[in-house]
This record gives C-alpha cells, sequence and structure tokens, in this order.
RNA sequence: CGGGGCGUGGCUCAGUCCGGUAGAGCGCGUGGUUUGGGACCAUGAGAUCGGAGGUUCGAAUCCUCUCGCCCCGACCA
C-alpha cells in the first residue's frame, strides 16, 4: 500500500479529549476516530489490526472445536422476555420499536439467541457438545463510556456459548476454553493475568477473567505472588485474623454522640481505630431491607452480598427507610436491637470484642459490644472487599493489589437460559435432558486497546509482530524521478513476495516519515536511502530495538521472512 | 444520575475576569528552494466563536436556557 494513496490521518499532538495512553495512539496513528461519545470509526489502518486480531481469535475457537455463527443484532424481546431479562437488564439494554409497536434489544449479549439457535436445530444427545460463538458488534448504552475504545456503547465482542449434555461435558468444553483463551492472548502478544471472579448478573458458577495489568484498568486484582493466586476484588476472599480474643468483656454502655455518624468521626470522638466499630448499613435486596455489619475499616462488597442474598438488585436504601427499619437516623444503626429484624454479619464480626457501634438511637452509641452476650449471629457470610497486605485465603501468606483491564471472561453458566427457554435434548433413553451451558467472552477491540496500553514508547506505538497492520514500513527517500522509479521496482518486489508492504513514498523529508513509521510502531522498517543507491543495501530496523544494519535488496525478501518466523 | 471541567478555522490552544476590527502554532492549497529524525521562503483558502434567547449603540466576552464532549463515583468485554 503506498501511504500516497492511503487514508493516513496521523496527528502531532494529543487530542485533547483522550486521556490514556492507547486512546491517545490510537487516535494519533491514525487507527480510529471518534464519531461521538462511546462510538469509534476504524480507518483502514486500525481495521486491520483489528482484522488480526479476529483471525487469531477464530483460529484458536475452531482450534478449540467451537464453530463461527452470526447473529442479528436486532433482537426480539419475546426471548429476553423467555429468560426473564427483559425485565431485569435495566437501561442498559437498548431496547426499541419497530413501525409496528414490536419490540427489540439491540443485543447487549446474545445468551437467548443462541439458546434459541440451539434449540431449534438440536435435538439428540448425538449433537451435543456444541460450541457456538460469533464476532459481533455489542450494544450497551453504558452509564459513562470511557478510555476510548476500552469502554464504550458500541463495541466488538467475541462470544461463545457452549452446550453440554452434563457437569463433566461442561467442565472439558470449559476447560478447553481457559486454554484458548490463554493461547489467544497470548498470540496476541498480551501478558495477561487470569483471575478467579464473580460471575455477575449472567449466573453461573466457575468464572474466570483475564486481566491485563494497566494503571487504567478499571478493575483491581488481588494476588499472592507465593501461591499464585490471583482474583478479582468483586470476588478475592481473605483471611481474617482469628484467634482467642483475649480482651476482658466490657460491660455494654450507652454514650452520648451527638452528630457522630460516619467512621471517620467516630474514630476522632473516641479516638480509637477503625476496626474497634462494627459498621452497620442498610441496604435493600429487591425492595427488602437488611442490616449489613462489617468492621469499621472494611468496605461491603455488594458482589459477595449480593451473592449470598441471591437478590436481583441491591442498593442502598433511602434514608427514611433506615430510620423506618432500625429506629433511628442513618449513622446510628447496629446489631444490638430489640427489632426483629434481618441482620448478615461479616464472618469477622464473631471475633470482635468490646466493639462500639449505633444504638438505633439518635445522637447515641454503644461501647463494649460483644457478639453472643448483646446479638446474636444468625447470618453470617464473607461480604467485604479484600484489600492490599490482607492474608491470602489459600497459602496464608499477603496479597497485594493490581488494576487490571478485563479483556476477556469465561464462565460455566448452567442451566439458567436452557431451563427458561426449555431446550431438551433426547438422551440415549429417549428421555429430555437440559443442557448445561458455557459462556465465553472476548472484547476484541479493548484487546486491541490493551495491546497499545502495553506495547508503547514516548514515540508510538510497537505492535508485536502478531497484529501488526503490515509486514513491513517501507521508506523511500529519493531524489530524482530515477531513484524514485528505482525504490518502486523494490517496493514491486517485495508486493510480488507476498509481504504485507507500508510503501511511504510521500514527498517528504525523512524525519517527518521516520516520525510517523514510528507513531504506526510496524515492527520492521526498511529504508532505501543513501546506502541503497550508494551499494544497493537497503537500511533496517526494528521497531523495539536501536540499531540498524544494512541488507542487500536482493536479501531482503528473506530477511523479512526470517524475522517474522522467528 | 451526582460532583468537577471544557466547547473559538481540520488539530492544539490564546482571547472571556475588565464588552469595542476574531488571533497564533501545526495542518491544508499554489509557486520556488530543500531532502537521513516532524525543512525553508513567498502567497492563499478556511470561523454563523456549540446552539437559542436576552441585556447593550455594540457580545466570543455579561445573563438565562439548551446541546455536546472530557474527568471522578455505581455497570461490564
Amino acid at each position: 500500500m503506498r501511504v500516497s494513496k492511503y487514508i493516513l490521518p496521523t496527528l502531532k499532538e494529543n487530542p485533547s479529549d483522550a486521556v490514556v495512553m492507547s486512546h491517545r495512539l490510537m487516535m494519533r496513528a491514525g487507527l480510529i476516530r471518534k464519531e461521538s461519545a462511546g462510538m469509534y470509526a476504524y480507518l483502514p489502518l486500525g481495521l486491520r489490526v483489528l482484522r488480526k486480531i479476529t483471525g487469531i481469535i477464530k483460529e484458536e475457537m475452531d482450534r478449540a472445536g467451537a464453530h463461527e455463527c452470526l447473529m442479528p443484532e436486532l433482537t426480539n424481546a419475546d426471548f429476553w422476555k423467555e429468560s426473564g431479562r427483559w425485565f431485569i437488564m435495566g437501561p442498559e439494554m437498548i431496547r426499541i420499536e419497530d413501525r409496528n409497536g414490536l419490540e427489540y434489544a439491540l443485543g447487549p449479549t446474545h445468551e437467548e439467541s443462541f439458546t434459541n439457535l440451539v434449540r431449534s436445530v438440536v435435538s439428540s444427545y448425538r449433537d451435543l457438545p456444541v460450541n457456538l460463538y460469533q464476532i459481533n458488534t455489542k450494544f450497551r448504552d453504558e452509564i459513562r463510556p470511557r478510555f476510548g475504545v476500552i469502554r464504550s456503547k458500541e463495541f466488538i465482542m467475541k462470544d461463545a456459548y457452549s452446550f453440554d449434555i452434563d457437569q463433566a461435558g461442561l467442565d472439558i468444553t470449559y476447560n478447553a476454553m481457559a486454554l484458548a483463551y490463554r493461547r489467544i492472548f497470548d498470540r496476541c502478544g498480551l501478558e495477561t493475568i487470569p483471575v478467579q471472579a464473580d460471575s455477575g448478573n449472567m449466573g453461573g458458577s466457575a468464572s474466570e477473567e483475564f486481566m491485563v495489568a494497566s494503571e487504567v484498568g478499571e478493575e483491581t486484582l488481588l494476588i499472592c505472588d507465593k501461591c499464585g493466586y490471583r482474583a478479582n476484588s468483586e470476588k478475592a476472599e481473605y483471611g481474617r485474623t482469628t484467634g482467642m480474643n483475649e480482651a476482658v468483656p466490657e460491660a455494654l454502655n450507652e454514650v452520648h454522640t451527638p452528630g457522630v455518624k460516619t467512621i471517620d468521626d467516630l474514630v476522632k470522638f473516641f479516638k480509637c481505630e477503625e476496626d474497634r466499630f462494627l459498621k452497620s448499613i442498610v441496604y435493600a435486596a429487591d425492595g427488602k431491607p437488611v442490616l449489613v455489619v462489617v468492621p469499621g475499616s472494611r468496605e461491603v462488597n455488594e458482589h459477595k452480598l449480593n451473592n449470598y442474598l441471591g437478590s436481583h438488585e441491591l442498593h442502598l436504601t433511602a434514608d427514611e427507610v433506615v430510620v423506618e427499619f432500625t429506629g433511628a437516623p442513618v449513622g446510628f444503626a447496629g446489631p444490638v436491637t430489640e427489632k426483629n429484624i434481618r441482620i448478615i454479619y461479616d464472618i469477622s464480626v464473631k471475633d470482635m470484642r468490646n466493639a462500639i457501634t449505633g444504638a438505633n438511637k439518635k445522637d447515641t452509641h454503644y461501647t463494649g459490644v460483644n457478639p453472643v452476650r448483646d446479638f446474636i449471629i444468625k447470618e453470617e457470610a464473607d461480604i467485604t472487599t479484600a484489600r492490599a497486605g490482607d492474608i491470602c485465603p489459600a497459602c496464608g501468606s499477603h496479597m497485594y493489589e493490581k488494576k487490571g483491564i478485563e479483556v476477556g471472561h469465561i464462565f460455566k453458566l448452567g442451566y439458567k437460559y436452557t431451563e427458561a427457554m426449555k431446550l431438551t435434548v433426547l438422551d440415549e433413553n429417549g428421555k429430555g435432558v437440559t443442557p448445561i451451558m458455557g459462556c465465553y467472552g472476548i472484547g476484541v477491540n479493548r484487546t486491541m486497546a490493551a495491546v497499545v496500553e502495553q506495547n508503547n514508547d514516548e514515540r508510538g506505538i510497537i505492535w508485536p509482530k502478531s497484529v501488526t497492520p503490515f509486514h513491513v514500513h517501507f521508506i523511500g527517500i529519493a531524489k530524482t524521478d530515477e531513484e524514485t522509479a528505482a525504490i518502486d521496482r523494490i517496493y514491486d518486489t517485495l508486493l510480488d513476495s507476498g509481504i504485507d508492504v507500508l510503501y511511504d513514498d510521500r514527498k517528504a523529508s525523512p524525519g517527518f516519515k521516520f516520525a510517523d513509521a514510528d507513531l504506526i510502531g510496524i515492527p520492521l522498517r526498511i529504508t532505501a536511502g543513501k546506502g541503497f543507491f550508494a551499494n544497493g543495501e537497503l537500511e533496517v530496523k526494528e521497531r523495539d530495538k536501536k540499531d540498524l544494519r544494512n541488507v542487500p535488496a536482493d536479501m531482503i525478501v528473506e530477511e523479512i521472512r526470517r524475522f517474522y518466523k522467528e
């Protein structure tokens, strides 16, 4: 491809609305352009990279026994109603009506579509297992699109759905996907950290996320280097400092605490550390209030709490509800109460002694609060979020935190959709059996951004060989028409050899071309300049190395092939 | 949705506080000189100052409303 005939709008300056490195570089290198918030156009160069990534994904998915399909983007509301998600999904699902008032959703995910497809196509256990995937656009009315292509309202996802006759079959399929995902990201030149994860509102059990370590990551990971435990903070467990708490129980004492509401206030008022306090918060789980009690320094983990409660919707209650539920204004709730209300304790609470907590009375706290004597723990669960320094649940060592971008997610879905949508096959006895599902997603354009995020320097992008838009960035520096013609012949040779070459044939200064080449980041730069006219040698430079080497023009094709074979 | 910020040629930004002829750099067109790390000279095109309404003799600038975009918090690939 000749640059003079290509569309390559490189930018010297950072666009004002791009904040993170991948976004800046993708804009500057002319890979993408924003159409509006959360919607991006891919220019030819960017599309090439996207195609390389999807190519790798397809190869590995096919190798793992999955089959590619293409599903409609406009999905009939009937399927969503059948699964129940029409009523659960909330405003992130973009719903539209046609002229006749029929309802549709722009596919935010495709469990229903694939379950419906499989249901219409599969009838015997002999047809299973089946694992179908597509690479298609997803629409989600994100609360806040962010970071360019990393979080957008419209994005490309590879999503696969597997159907197995039983749990053992699913285990095999799931493991095949776990392996395929490692190969995919590896081949894309991405270092990923697989972590245990929460399966979210998709429903399901085992779940693994593939994270790319990055400062701009929206996820927090907890990692133990000693034993290799790695989990998303939504899911991460941590060891509590258990053991005998030998403190002598003090008497329960009521203290007047006017206006002392937050943990910070309490620390100042009582002059002791945060974990002396029992933080008591009222949540509404599917509309029903529940009091949640955790140590003062801990955050309630709403994912864990939601999983424990099995609720669809969980949020903090309105202040009025708190008053009605606990008998006191916000800031003075606590587990010591005459009222018969549902209370969930974090598993660390039972070991606390002489705690301080709200007395369910305005401007009043209790000190000397002790479990068993002052309140009975009927329900306890791990409902707090782990943090750096916490004890690894697997080996007892200490964990640290890392930020990550989620590029892939695999999980065992279970029977949620096959049951709801009545997908059954006949087993060998002619009896109806409901297959079990797995679900496997990869954010394709997010993967592209993650590759850029992970592979760049102060001059620009450094593409891994596997996803580079072109194999070679060929720069011609000619002063005369004869020289131009000679360089054109080299370009033709490269083309004829089947090499993907971007040929900078513009009438621009060498520095200008080199700067663009560095920005665009094709792994191999080949220059035809002085040396070429003096002794027929081309100059070869690898994007991630400093040194240059000269290669005779008639050896260049082998040189390139050798480079890409390595 | 709450909080913060920004909308001025294609891009980056100044001008707004304190109303008085719309600016710079980059990019783009043309002519010429250049050609190994974002060349130079000359010349030219390109802006309803996000939009609407108001105040004023006069508004990019002040007031009201509105739209868009970015950042920080709850969703997810």
